[in-house]
Formats: C-alpha cells, structure tokens, sequence
DNA sequence: CTGTTAGCGCTTTCAT
DNA sequence: ATGAAAGCGCTAACAG
C-alpha cells in the first residue's frame, strides 16, 4: 500500500491559482476572496485534504505535540492521570504522545530519546523509582523544551512540577490511625530516593510525634516498589517481637497486596492489624475488607501538570520562577482501619 | 524558551565537509570514510545533535510512528494491551502514539483525525461502544495507510483483525457452570452491535443447548457497559420469579460489580449464584469470593496486531487476504463459581 | 569516497 | 486579493 496524499499544489492546479492563495484559504487567512476561499475549502474537502504535518513542522519549528512519559500503567493510578493530562492538551489544540518506561531507568531514557526525535514542543514526566541521574531530561532544558515533572519529581532540577500534600495526607492517615487505639504503627515506604516516599515518610513520623509515641525505626521499612516483595516485608512485621497494630503503605497496590497476606494468616483486619494505602486506586474499593486510604486528585494532577506546560511553551520566560503545584489528598475512611 | 536545534549543516559547517557526508556518516551509509565519520558521530554527539523527524517525515513520507485508538483506559484491559503493542512497536523501530475515546464515537472520529495529521504508517484501532459508522476509519484505507483491529472489531470492513475464542471461552464458561450443577443460568451482555458481544452469546447458546438446556429469552440482557447501570440488571435478574443460579457477566468489571451487589443482597456466591466474568482483570483476584474468569492473552493481542499492522507497511500488497488471528483463551476457575 | 543539485509540502516575505 | 520565490532540514539522485 503506497500512500498518496492530496497536497496544496493539487488543489491549486485543479482550480488553476496559486499555492499561497490556496494554503491562505485552507489557514483562515483573511485577506481571501470569499469565492476563492469557498471554492478551495470545498475542494478540499472533497478530496480530503488533510495537513502535512511534516511540512508544517519544519516550517514552524513546532508539533503542537506533547509528550508524557510515566513510569508504568499496569496500575489505574498512571492510566487515569494521563486521561486528565490528554484532556488539557486536546482543549488547547495539542497532541499527547504517551510513553510508559516500565520502572526502567534505561527505557526511560530511550523513551526521552524518542521525544526528542518526535519534537515535542514539551514534556510531561513521572521518573522511575531507579532514576538518580537526570542527563536525558537536562537535555531537553539545554534544548530550551520545556518540563514539567508530576507525582515522583527530580528535587534536583529546577523546572515546575505538580505533587499532592503527601505530608498532610500521611499525617491524617497515622492520625486516624491513633484515634483508632493503634499505637504500635507500622510504616512501609518506597525508595528512599523518591521524595514523595520521603515527604510521606515525614507525615507519618510528625503525626507520631504529636502524639508522643516513640518512633521506631523497626516499624519503618523501605521497599523498592516490587509488588511481589511485599509478602517479605508483612511477613518481617508479622513476626516481630511486638508485633505492629496497624500498617501505613506508601500506596494502595502496596496496601492491597498486604491486605491479601495478612487475610492468609488469620488475623483480622482492623481489629488485630489496621491497614492504610495512598492514592485511592479502583481495586482499594473492592478489597475486602474495603481499604482505607489517602484519595488524590489523579486527573486533576494531569490536568494541571498539562497547564504548567503550557504556560511554559506560551510564555517567552526568561526568568520564570518554577512553581511547584500541591495538589489536596483526603483520608477516605474505610473498613480496613 | 526558543529551541534551538543542532543540524546536519552546523556539523558540515563546523567540520569544512558537505551535509551529504554528514548525512550519510549519520545513517551509517558505508561508503564513507572511517575518520570523517568518527569526527562526524563525535562531533554530532558533543553538539547533542538530533534527528529532525519533520524533514526526514517530508523526504520519506514516512513516519516510522504507529497509532492506537482505544474505546478507554480506566481498566487494566487496555493499559496492558498498550504494553504489548508498544513492545513490538518499539522491537521494530516504530514509535506508538496512544489516545483514547473515551467510548464516545465523536471523540474516536477526533482521534482518527489526529493520527491522520500526525501521519502515523499505521493504525491499530478498538471501536467504541457507540460506533456504528466507519466512514472516519475508511478514509485510512483510501488513503493508504493500513489498519488493524483488535478485540471490538469492524465486520463491515476488509482489515486484518485480532480477536480471542471468545465463543469458545463463553462455551467452556457455561459448561463449567452446567457441570457445577447450574441450570437457569443467565447472560448479562454488552451492546448487540459489538461482535465480540455475539460471539460470547453464541457460546453461551451453544453450551446450554449441548447440555439441553432450553434457551430462555428472559435471561440474557444486553446493556451499553455503562458500569453504573449494572445494578439495574442484576435487580432485574434477582427478582425474576425463578431467579437464576448462575450469571455470565461479558467482561470482569461488569462480573465484579455483580459480584459486589449480589453480595448486598445476603446471597451466597457460588451457593445461590454463580459469577463468571472475561478477561482476567486485575481486579478479578482481589474481590471475594475470587472470580472465576476466561482469561486472554492481553499483551499478546497487542503485539500480534502491531504485527499484522507491520506485516501491512512492509509488504507491497495489492490483494493481501486480511488474516483475523484468533487467540486462545482460557478458563480460570476461582470461587465465584 | 565525497560534493552538487534538486526537491519533499508548506508558509512566508515581498511584490504586484 | 493574489502570485512568485525562498527556504525550513534532510536525503537521494547524479556526478565526479
């Protein structure tokens, strides 16, 4: 199959005028005469003329193309954001190119890569929990493309990113927590590299803290994401010595996965352990029992994410100050605590 | 923020040699000699020096870029189908660009447009609920440029197409339930226009028709998927004068949901009623009681209809037979049955 | 092995 | 209101 494209130079030479007066017209230009304009729309139309997007590319030094990278989508949380994220861009008139990198640091330097060669005119990302160096994006500030980074953001780089209030919505979950009688709370983290592990670490240890129980260091455990370690990590809690009332998980996948482990043992959920997740996934509504978590407006982060973007590729900034958007959580009570 | 980018003339410049030989040491032609195209691919490197897509797309008329449209992505279905189709996108050289409709046909016919002006060399395609008209996709075709479908297929058009044994997998989901005793066993449907939806109903006919069961008009519902609306359905069923003992539901979230409502109700799943879904969400391990399922090879059908659609670019075709690859699919039995 | 030339399809001056 | 011409960055002939 060979493609054929009905160009510019067709339409003029079928009505016998000029390329520039015809791409005026197919543009909206309004120095047209108004027959001509409809004579070529209509033609257009006809033979379906549609843009070359190439052309048009090379001439403006500009896609209108977007680019989002994301760590994985097995999980609803990523697939959801980016529905909102696509959302934005379409209203603006851009397109999304998405690219999911698979907890890989070198996949998700190859997918930078391909951004790079698609000329997207800005770039949407959420690292990987192996990603420490950040070459591959410095490049596209170097190449004066904008980025905007959402959920797990590079602390290093100065560029606005959009996060929620991880702090605060730690802090509520270990506080509900405490008015529940648990004392004995359990903390399983993420990569100590990521610093949404890292401000939810923080929340979990305040909330302790106005509270006057001691924090201990045994209770706090970090993992590298890897669903199928969790059993390891429950297990470790399980069997201390003084074993753990009440689990705090750095996210509903996490938290879902203990639910199940803790369920094969016997103990009961909450009465004997409490369990709490992050984010509020569609699975944590099903589990049973229904688990307890920290809601975050996951559209809404792509949304805004998207905007940030824009406001970026828009405006010829020299010195713009990078804001960072934190976006509300709400604790979601459920049966699980 | 101005982009600037590095081109082939810079080098040339920079190196006193012709852009042609720059071009040539950059693509790995082998007719150069091995010290300018060191100096070349040095040089290129330092300066950070990217391909431009445009120009290359406007030589070409190629983009090397594949396009997907899904019906959504809220479940896992479709996220983990992208995975595959990226994968294999990806093994040969092509870049994936994803967008989803949302189930709405106006936003698949704006889809469709948006891989038109993105001049994808291909498009994998699964139609919405609503679709009914394929005059959008058609165009693909007039226009040369191949399409594949996967899972909610077009009948009316001549593309290659991948689909599961979805009436064999509906055929053993029955039996199964006939063989656990189950008699008024009921089908809760999606949209008669999705032939995915007839074919799932074949088997479920032909399996009670093996086992003698009479058919009854009254316990097959069809509905639009709108995953709110399924508890009308199941009320339905449940108050029917013989309530029945068993419901295949067409998909895993339409199943959980039954599940989740049926369990409202105080009746025993399997004991009272049986649930049976398809697909192997996620999902369907987590809920209790488990759900018994068909599972398909998900990612697989993605990379096989990014195969199809490669098989479509490379080759020359003028009379190539459309092939509709078939998946195996395979019956998970769990405790909702 | 390397350079020259001529476009790909479109937009954008600059004329008219 | 329209046309002519130049060129975006690259590659593919055709020469040497």
């Amino acid at each position: 199959m060979k493609k054929h494209q009905t160009t510019i130079i067709d339409i003029a030479k079928e009505l016998g005028i000029s390329k520039s007066t015809v791409s005026r017209a197919l543009t909206g230009h309004p120095s047209v005469h108004e027959q001509t304009r409809d004579k070529v729309l209509q033609l257009a139309n006809e033979l379906e003329y549609q843009r070359n997007m190439f052309s048009i590319g090379l001439m403006k030094r500009a896609s209108r193309t977007l680019g989002i990278i994301v760590p994985e989508f097995s999980r609803s949380f990523f697939p959801q954001l980016i529905i909102g994220a696509q959302e934005r861009a379409k209203e603006a008139g851009y397109n999304l190119i998405i690219s999911q990198s698979d907890e890989s640091y070198e996949t998700e330097v190859s997918n930078a890569r391909v951004m790079l060669a698609h000329q997207v005119d800005g770039l949407l990302i959420s690292i990987t929990r192996e990603t420490n160096n950040f070459d591959h994006l410095k490049l596209f500030q170097r190449k004066g493309i904008p980025i905007v980074f959402f959920n797990r953001v590079c602390d290093e780089m100065i560029v606005p990113k959009v996060i929620v209030e991880d702090y605060e919505g730690a802090f509520a979950a270990v506080e509900h927590l405490i008015a529940r009688g648990k004392r004995k709370i359990a903390h399983l983290s993420g990569p100590e590299s990521l610093s949404i592990c890292k401000r939810r670490k923080a929340g979990y240890t305040a909330a302790l803290a106005k509270h006057n129980i001691a924090f201990d260091e045994d209770l706090v455990v970090h993992y590298d994401l890897a669903i199928n370690k969790v059993k390891f990590y429950i297990n470790y809690f399980l069997n201390l010595k003084e074993r753990p009332d009440a689990i705090f998980c750095i996210n509903d996948p996490t938290a879902i996965e203990a639910i199940q482990l803790i369920k094969k043992t016997g103990l009961a959920i909450p009465g004997d352990i409490a369990v709490i997740g992050f984010s509020n996934d569609f699975a944590s509504s099903i589990i049973e029992p229904a688990l307890t978590t920290v809601e975050q407006p996951i559209k809404e982060m792509g949304r805004t994410a998207t905007q940030l973007l824009l406001d970026q590729i828009d405006r010829d900034v020299a010195n713009w100050k990078a804001p960072t958007v934190v976006l509300k959580t709400q604790l979601i009570v459920r049966d699980s605590s």
